[in-house]
DNA sequence: TCCTACAATGGACTTAGTCCAAGTCAAGTG
DNA sequence: CACTTGACTTGGACTAAGTCCATTGTAGGA
């Protein structure tokens, strides 16, 4: 069930309840929780468990590669399991829900060496932004 | 000298010392501010200047289009005056350095509307993540 | 079973930004 | 020019999101 969770063991993650919980709560098609809700849904499956273990455990995890963080303004960073297949994602404006798209086309191929000024460009992300069906209902 | 300056004096705003000197600040090419850095040149300019009203007039040039908000991760925002010709961004991921980019290809036009999921999409960013030669030479 | 290095805790701290009541001033009016 | 008024500015308190750190706990190997 928990590919995720699956996915660290291999890594030889030293496996804690806490974790588990954390990764238990991350996993799952379209999940974008921020920190805080990760938070919330953590204490529900084990009260005891602090923030900055959250705080820590998805910043491993990112740094693993099998989380992305997706920071789309300045309110909370929020987090995607889906780290294994490309994708790019579609923000509402108003509320910050986020869905998975995957737009045809490449567009690492569209920015032409003259205009990468030096950098090794290493990734891109593309965020579309809209207005989500819920908020344009309720207006 | 000042487009910006000129731009918004012609959409009536009123004018004061305070807004004037963050319109100065911010002109140009290649300009990618942080609030606090807009803050820092104005007080060199107009000593009294407080960072509440930097943060509304920037917040009021966004509002009003010629400037445009950009936030590549949980720092700061940054703010772009080249809102009037169409560019996505180029950020170190090292040292949050942005460049203005023009790659080819239209976005908009990649995402299917079975990708949409109902969204009314207004807009797209693109965000190519990479190292700047400056960090790459002293990393 | 015991050890120990790695992990978790929670509270203080930081950063970036927002809010608000009171004071100030640009610009239109007479 | 003086007056008026509503828009603008101020600065300090407040908030949200996240980081740091010294202490305590524990997974997993010997």
């Amino acid at each position: 069930m928990s590919d995720l969770l699956e996915r660290l063991r291999g890594r030889g993650w030293r496996m804690t309840a806490q974790r588990r919980v954390v990764a238990e709560v991350l996993d799952g098609d379209h999940v974008h929780l921020t920190a805080d809700e990760v938070h919330a849904r953590a204490v529900a499956k084990l009260p005891e468990i602090s923030r900055a273990t959250v705080y820590n455990t998805l910043g491993e995890m990112v740094t693993l590669g099998e989380v992305i963080e997706v920071s789309t303004d300045r309110r909370a960073k929020r987090y995607d399991p889906n780290a294994h297949r490309p994708h790019h994602h579609l923000v509402c404006a108003n509320c910050g829900t986020i869905r998975d798209v995957h737009p045809a086309g490449d567009p690492m191929a569209d920015l032409p060496s003259d205009e990468r000024f030096g950098f090794t460009v290493s990734g891109v992300e593309v965020t579309y932004r809209g207005i989500c069906p819920t908020c344009a209902a309720t207006g």
